[in-house]
DNA sequence: TTGCTTGTGTTATATTATAACATAACATAA
DNA sequence: TTATGTTATGTTATAATATAACACAAGCAA
């Protein structure tokens, strides 16, 4: 990665740190192209691939949108809770659930790599009655 | 539902029993058109969608693509282990861990109701060193 | 310099998914 | 039975997501 390759994930992370609701791919194109207005696809999403691989983003695959990680930075899989409602997204860290999900993967012989654990609801304040978002 | 929505539903059933691996709804789309070529993708996604909520179809949402359950059919949430060599996805139950990561999500007030729970990695015959499919 | 490797830019297009509206099928009551 | 509402399905078009493939440039080694 070059200079400008790390200009822009950079300027990915300020815009997706702006929203607390997760992103599209498209959604940071229009944004980037604000400053930079030639700016292509592949080039957003070569940096979004880049900075999910260092935990600087999450991706959210029953989305297909981006996050910024809430703890600057997570190597480990998160749990993140997504609230279908105002789209708020929480993160856990349960290394232990991960643990034990590696060994129920594990019993077939199967080697695990990546884990991608979502979980679908309602937050807090969408749950109990109070207006939504 | 009508009789002509349930037999597409069993079409695409028959379809992806056929394979081990999973299939994007334009594959099962271009299989069903070998029978009945005015499908268009509505249909298959509705029919794909109606399948998912039985727990007769798993969406694999990392992949965007769907494979067949394995038991015939899991209302709760299955753990799918998918090989990223060969393809082959593996499903596991797991009820306490569903419930240990609910509570986790719950500690913050958040009400789960759906879990994506997915493993990348490779399978017992491709992490081995023999040739995978 | 030359050639090699790696990263970036660019164009075009592939793939995935759904909006929006039209039509048909079914149920129920007048 | 016809009218009317309701739900499911068909159809057209297009939106949204993602990547292949190649062009070009920067850095480095011989």
């Amino acid at each position: 990665m070059s200079r400008q390759g790390q200009r822009i994930q950079k300027e990915i992370l300020v815009i997706l740190r702006r929203h607390l609701t997760p992103r599209s791919a498209y959604d940071v194109l229009g944004e980037l192209r604000q400053i930079s207005p030639k700016i292509a696809p592949p080039t957003v999403y070569r940096a979004l691939a880049s900075l999910t691989l260092r935990g600087r983003v999450h991706r959210l695959e029953s989305l297909n949108a981006f996050i910024a990680c809430q703890c600057d930075q997570h190597q480990n899989a998160s749990i993140l809770s997504i609230c279908d409602d105002c789209g708020t997204v929480e993160e856990s860290v349960a290394p232990d659930l991960l643990k034990e999900l590696s060994s129920i993967a594990a019993q077939s012989g199967f080697a695990p790599s990546r884990h991608v654990i979502e979980v679908h609801g309602l937050c807090a304040s969408c749950g109990t009655g109070d207006s939504p978002a």
